[in-house]
DNA sequence: ATCATTTTTTGAATGACGTTCAAAATACGC
DNA sequence: GCGTATTTTGAACGTCATTCAAAAAATGAT
């Protein structure tokens, strides 16, 4: 019976063609004029269809969401497979966050419209466990690093969990990426830079919990180098003479 | 010519009842069934009278949220006013978002959703304004207290602005709560009492930061200590001995 | 008090969407 | 081919946000 499987195929790619084109639209107009009707129509097929894949406009939104977060995923996984100490690694994830939200944008505006309540209440249960489990290789990533440091004696783990530990880098991260995306607040109160501030400021946390090696050193421009030798290192094929400029002019290397 | 005055403080005062009456409904009936019909029938005005106050739904829910920060920059502002170490101050202030998130749980759900790009492009400018400079008093009194901290010599400031010092302690703290209300995530990845970790991590970052006094114990207990004497000295009025215990419940006290 | 004029309120009408579902089309197994 | 099961279709429905012409109320000069 290929036939099951077939037609099995055959749904996984229209829905991955749902997807690529509903990215598209969001990206030429916005979040905003996204229409269920649009997006059938720009794949040839009757609104309804949609309704086979998506249990509503909201179920397919965090679906989208989390396929992009896929890509953030991976990215984790390289940086989190650097060779280095325990510290490096763990820093390099903050770094790999950095780059996937330069990479894409459009991922945490929609990350964040799709957590809404308002949002996220509307979508289907199955929709919302793969959303979740689409992002459990990052924590356990996370938690691996600061097993392992905890072990070494790199990191004293005050009698706190392994991801309770990694829990601070990561709603850094999060807060920090959603104050980036908060249009025109940053501006408002003249915050320049913001990744570079947040990479200082992992460092800051990853001193204050002892995390050896200490890192002397917290300057803009030690940062910017370490991010540098990453970039090198594990993220060649992202920073091009191009992009790297523009993600150091963001990270502000001293005047 | 007082006619113009009454006029003014009656229309102030209406828009003030659209927005009460707005607050209650979503805390009866949730964000996803309010209405415009709905808010002007439930104070006995035709829907287009709505209109005279908001350009568009969005633009309510801005002012809504304006109004309920205004509640979180007061008691902002009394951790602030706080005597103590400019260290225990910067402390409290975190101390303060908790307890507002407590208090007001409604707050951040709503302000998360309202800094959505997709809500907030369909905002009025003035009422953007307007949300931008509410906040600003909680972003002076950091940048005051992170003034004075650098002033007597009890932190490092490596070039930084004061502002960029404080981004840190901010940016966990909303990191956090977009975590908190991300319905099912911690629990899933079984997160207990956030908040308490948030506070410690707080603590981890101002070590990190270089910001004395240094503190050496930064366990659980500890911190629910401390947590304590700010509810005695500043928070009275919040902190009963209902909300207090389930304010240290949730910050866990070790068992 | 009266009346012309301005301002405000009203709520039915409009249009845009998300969602549904009966009918039509297609695929399948025999 | 043919009967049946499955899938697709897109018009129809209901809900809302938003508008705006008409009605009502307020204003202020006489």
């Amino acid at each position: 019976m290929g036939t099951q499987e077939r037609k099995a195929r055959e749904f996984a790619a229209r829905e991955d063609l749902f997807l690529d084109t509903a990215r598209k639209l969001i990206l030429s107009d916005g979040l905003l004029s996204l229409t269920m009707a649009r997006v059938a129509a720009a794949c040839d097929y009757a609104t309804g269809t949609l309704y086979q894949h998506f249990s509503s406009k909201e179920d397919l939104l965090l679906a989208l969401s989390t396929r992009m977060a896929g890509d953030r995923v991976a990215l984790f996984c390289r940086a989190a497979a650097f060779e280095g100490t325990t510290r490096d690694r763990m820093f390099a994830l903050s770094v790999a966050d950095v780059l996937f939200a330069k990479q894409c944008p459009e991922h945490f505006r929609l990350a964040q419209y799709v957590f809404t309540e308002a949002v996220w209440s509307a979508t289907s249960d199955a929709r919302r466990q793969a959303a979740l489990e689409g992002s459990q290789p990052m924590c356990e990533e996370v938690r691996a690093i600061v097993r392992k440091a905890v072990a070494d004696g790199d990191l004293p783990d005050r009698g706190l969990r392994n991801l309770d530990l990694g829990v601070g880098p990561w709603t850094l991260c999060l807060g920090m990426h959603t104050l980036v995306h908060a249009d025109g607040l940053l501006s408002f109160y003249d915050v320049t830079r913001p990744y570079g501030l947040l990479l200082q400021h992992i460092e800051f946390l990853l001193n204050g919990l002892g995390w050896k090696p200490l890192v002397d050193d917290v300057s803009s421009t030690h940062v910017a180098d370490k991010v540098d030798r990453l970039c090198r290192d594990v993220f060649s094929d992202l920073c091009d003479h191009e992009s790297l400029a523009r993600l150091l002019g963001d990270l502000g290397t001293t005047p």
